[in-house]
DNA sequence: GCGCTGTCTAGACGTTCATCTAATCAAGCA
DNA sequence: TGCTTGATTAGATGAACGTCTAGACAGCGC
């Protein structure tokens, strides 16, 4: 269970934050594809709850906390986890999530502003 | 040409890291819409050249470095002044750009990891 | 005034996305 | 084995999005 479709390695060349160099297009696609996966309401509160969990999260407990059903909340979850945010295991009966903290540091990164010197 | 729909004001309730608390609803739509003005390819250069270009930049600078069409820069623009990621002027022919970091501050601090604490 | 250049707006069109229901798979228990 | 619960996959549908062309607007120079 532990398919990410993006990994960082793949993305090293754009961890240089934006105000500092403008990326290529290849580093623009890969980094799109990252703030895709959180630029939905359902999604961005998914990543926070297990992001601020503190421990891996099973998804019985995510689910009762969003008013769509089952499946739409399976399907967000599988895009979190393609795009490398989250990672998930099968223990019994029950599926548990955890958030991978290396891909927000490096979104954190690309959006930092170095020297906020204003003129 | 300063209307940003979306004031950091607005938003100052989700300022804190994503890892340390979970987004509510309110917070979730306005921070997805953030991210979703950077989830194209497009805007995310777009945003790139213009934040590293370290002064304001004129669009007829921008537009050779794409293969898409005026006015489809100019929609993605829109876009990006609207989310309150960057802003512009008319100066005689030409039109002006320039970042506005608090934005992008804003969302480094809600990806950022506090303790890289790993267990 | 008139034409030229740069930018934005309006509308159309094809694609992608978010959501749902129904069905399937996985694991535990009587 | 068969039933029950938890989660995912498959397929369909309506909305949103990215892009284009055509047209409009703003400013400059003749």
């Amino acid at each position: 269970m532990s398919k990410q479709e993006l990994s960082i390695e793949t993305v090293d060349g754009c961890c240089v934050p934006i105000m500092d160099a403008a990326l290529d297009s290849t580093a623009a696609v890969e980094g799109a594809t990252v703030f895709k996966a959180l630029a939905d309401p359902v999604r961005l509160r998914l990543m926070s709850i297990i992001a601020s969990a503190g421990a891996e999260i099973c998804v019985c407990d995510i689910t009762p906390q969003f008013d769509v059903s089952g499946p739409t909340i399976s399907h967000h979850l599988k895009v979190l986890r393609e795009a490398g945010l989250v990672d998930c295991e099968r223990r019994g009966t029950w599926v548990y999530y955890w958030p991978l903290p290396e891909r927000l540091t490096w979104l954190s990164t690309l959006l930092s502003v170095p020297t906020p010197a204003t003129t």
